[in-house]
DNA sequence: AAATGATTATTGGCATACCAATAAAATTAA
DNA sequence: TTAATTTTATTGGTATGCCAATAATCATTT
């Protein structure tokens, strides 16, 4: 463990909060009062608050005191690395079906032609797993791009990169690389790269929630199967909508 | 202005960084160093550290020092605001429906009924502007977090502080203030908690995607008629699926 | 010479004390 | 009584000092 202790105490001052009846917009107790309540010094309450005002939740006026900012339900917990992998592939099925029906109306025929020698790599070099991987990532990447909306492939960027740099996940897909479950997903992006040729948006956006969904069944079976250490990252895989 | 200092002392150390030739994983400078530097205590260091480490910028080890942790290029600042009004609203529209089907399934009472109550602040409080703004945002938000998928929520955070940080919009958005669009915005709203009480996932995500068209059309009218001075903030609004 | 243990120096952790801005209360003038 | 002014109290802002964990150095032993 060995967390510092200001995140504690900014974790029990957010605990105060909601045990209180606190309004947004009203006035906080005081870092003397905390101080006290916690048997701390105002120094650790003051870099507690400090943590909370750059979090968003409160603002801190001087000679006048703090005041609750924003609702603590809302409290975005952007620690990437602690994402489960059925939860992120959940947001992905959602976000990237859309983004894949807007692609359908609006890519190019070079940015099909792209996709086309991507999927070329990725069925003919499935012996470097590395490189499967990156034409994985490429082709769900590019598709974004040819949205021509940034700000559609920032948010797919960000959700390969939670992927990328989560370690759960670095251990579900090494337990792949040796099945011929790439096949499958080859054939994926296939029906995915038909819809988008064929200008169906509707199309493009079931091809692709079908390929997460795939993806989605896949890991749960490995990770059911002969993984008891994912528990707890299977929690948020709730709706299964469409 | 009257920023706290502990930020700009935080700023200056980005930039001290940048000019150096620190590598991720590196040592950087301790806090007395800095505290010399730039001529203040070692308290507002340590506090402008508290906000590089929850940044996860850098990583704070007691006794031994502290070390980059990223790479400072992730200056999302600078993106966020370079992107247009009607190309972020074109990917909140598509994201955040998707958000609302999902939230359909599994949203609780309670959630429901803080949806009911941000609705009281929306058509009550409508002399504050931005009031009424907050519970707009809330109102959005909220629905991300029913989802009860952390990604989702993180990722319309991400929208929202896009807009909210964006100096465009904010010019948009004053001049929307003394007209009565929020009248029509509310009833949006309404009808979006409607279908979610009735737990009617594509109903709720074809009431998200009208609200959002209303407020693209609504937005468009009005940079349209009199604002010349939007060129180049419209480029991307190319599909109107659905 | 190398490994091990003790010592010292460095570095962040935390607390106390005082400063400055704001807000509240008391005072005074109209 | 009311308004303006002064005074006082409250609250966050900043600096200093000492503590504890880690790392570096040196002495000791093999």
């Amino acid at each position: 463990m060995a967390e510092r202790l200001y995140r504690e105490i900014g974790e029990s001052i957010k605990q105060e909060i909601a045990k209180s009846n606190i309004k947004v917009g009203d006035k906080l107790p005081t870092e003397r009062v905390y101080a006290e309540l916690f048997g701390v010094s105002r120094t650790l309450v003051r870099e507690a608050f400090i943590m909370l005002e750059i979090e968003e939740l409160i603002e801190v006026r001087k000679g006048s005191g703090s005041y609750l900012k924003n609702h603590l339900s809302l409290k975005a917990n952007s620690k990437v690395s602690d994402v489960g992998p059925f939860e992120l592939l959940q947001a992905r099925q959602e976000i990237e079906s859309s983004i894949a029906a807007c692609a359908a109306l609006v890519i190019t025929k070079q940015e099909l032609q792209t996709l086309q020698d991507l999927l070329e790599i990725e069925s003919a070099e499935l012996e470097t797993v590395e490189k499967a991987n990156n034409a994985d990532r490429d082709f769900h990447l590019l598709i974004a791009q040819s949205t021509q909306n940034t700000v559609l492939l920032d948010t797919a960027t960000r959700l390969w990169d939670m992927r990328d740099g989560n370690p759960m996940w670095k251990k579900l897909h090494a337990r792949i690389q040796d099945t011929s479950y790439h096949d499958q997903w080859l054939e994926d992006h296939k029906k995915v790269l038909v819809q988008l040729r064929k200008r169906n948006a509707e199309g493009a956006r079931q091809a692709m929630w079908q390929h997460l969904e795939n993806v989605k069944q896949t890991l749960f079976k490995l990770s059911d199967t002969d993984a008891p250490d994912f528990d707890g990252y299977l929690f948020a895989q709730p709706h299964t909508s469409h």
